[in-house]
DNA sequence: CCCCGGACTGACTGGTCAGTCAACTGGAGA
DNA sequence: TCTCCAGTTGACTGACCAGTCAGTCCGGGG
């Protein structure tokens, strides 16, 4: 991950060198968290990273890209890794656990990453999500790959498709983190492995205690509340 | 729902009465739905109505404003549904696929407005996300409590806590809306229908083709992958 | 007929920032 | 010593836009 970084670092021979791009980078996150992209000034993350205001702009073209950065940097790792845990020979239903774990780490180790992440970009309609549709699209057609295998070899049951399995259990993901970032949810390493092995437990194990698997159940008469 | 506005129109004797206050609140769902919350000006929103930009501050403090009541409008007819549900008798998995339902044809019946609420508001975490969490959190613990009677008289088994289990099944409709938002799902009738026995049966009936239900699998080794 | 007040209009103001740029610094090489 | 230039600085500009306000229009009551 950091061998780059490392390598340049040895060779300029600096003890703790600065990297200022690195130092903007981090500022960003801590700004972008605090108020969100759109409310944070560039002046803010300059001066989070104790960094004239040009500079930001002598290492990314505009404030956009700093989030771009931030974001792919990320995401690429953990498309990096769910093929790795995908590569592995698992029960689908470890592999999911083990990217649940993941992603859910990943919150533990760095939550303004992981917020800045989710509230701008992935969960962003109408701004970044847009632009780096292509990258989130990978991680739930990855996610679908695990599913789809072990339905083929039986071990799940193929009730729903592979697509909206994905769907559901990284959205459910997503929403557990939500939870945390809106303080709805109480933190804690408890609550991480608790939440970590809750998500897999109710996409893999569902909630009806006499579930006849194997049969779709047929859809109960709908409601008619339609308003507006 | 509309009645209010029903016996106003009828007072006033106006055929069609344009009522300003109504049309800026719609033209402000597509304006908004169109660019954004953020990116979109009041001169769009009045535009869109047809209206000078003025009118839009005769009828609303200010452009949040707008949006609040927007989602506050709706948000309540959500709640009174889900309570209009919950005091049915019915087996709970049918009371979340009425939940499921409702909210999906929510959208069927207006895209644009679920996609404001849901990607300025609910998943808003720095914006009016925050404003409106107290709303929001209501729906958690309604849907929280259909779970825990269902499982207090053995129809849904207890290896996830009630919180967790409303914020998985909340999480994935909202993921499967996420979806159609950014057109990564195919819409069309057939579609909707699918999604909401997908969502319960994802959530109820769960993955796994063996699950040995009443006894919560523990969770494998861990990944140790921790990057950044 | 006039007055009042609510509905309505849109030009204008004040403040806010993203992005620019001219200037400075210090170290490496000639 | 003198370039040179990447890295660094922060004052400044130009655009944008939420919110204001002075004023028009019109219907109803006196």
């Amino acid at each position: 991950m950091a061998s780059a970084r490392d390598a340049e670092e040895a060779a300029a021979d600096k003890p703790a060198g600065p990297d200022k791009r690195r130092m903007i980078l981090d500022a960003a996150v801590v700004a972008f968290a605090k108020r969100g992209f759109h409310a944070c000034r560039v002046s803010d993350i300059a001066d989070e990273a104790n960094v004239a205001y040009g500079l930001v702009y002598h290492y990314f073209r505009s404030k956009d890209e700093v989030l771009d950065t931030l974001f792919l940097e990320r995401w690429n790792v953990l498309l990096e890794v769910i093929t790795e845990i995908d590569h592995q020979t698992l029960p689908a239903r470890d592999k999911l656990y083990a990217i649940a774990s993941f992603i859910v780490d990943s919150y533990r180790h760095d939550p303004d990453l992981m917020k800045v992440i989710i509230v701008e970009v992935t969960r962003a309609a109408n701004s970044f999500g847009r632009t780096h549709l292509t990258a989130i699209r990978e991680a739930y057609a990855l996610i679908a790959g695990i599913v789809e295998k072990a339905q083929a070899d039986g071990s799940f049951r193929d009730a729903v498709t592979p697509g909206f399995a994905a769907l559901a259990f990284y959205g459910a993901i997503e929403q557990v983190l939500t939870g945390w970032i809106f303080d709805m949810l109480p933190r804690g390493d408890e609550e991480f492995d608790q939440a970590k092995a809750f998500i897999v437990e109710t996409i893999c194990g569902g909630l009806d205690a006499a579930a006849i698997h194997g049969t779709i159940g047929r859809p109960p008469e709908p409601s008619d509340r339609m308003g507006r």
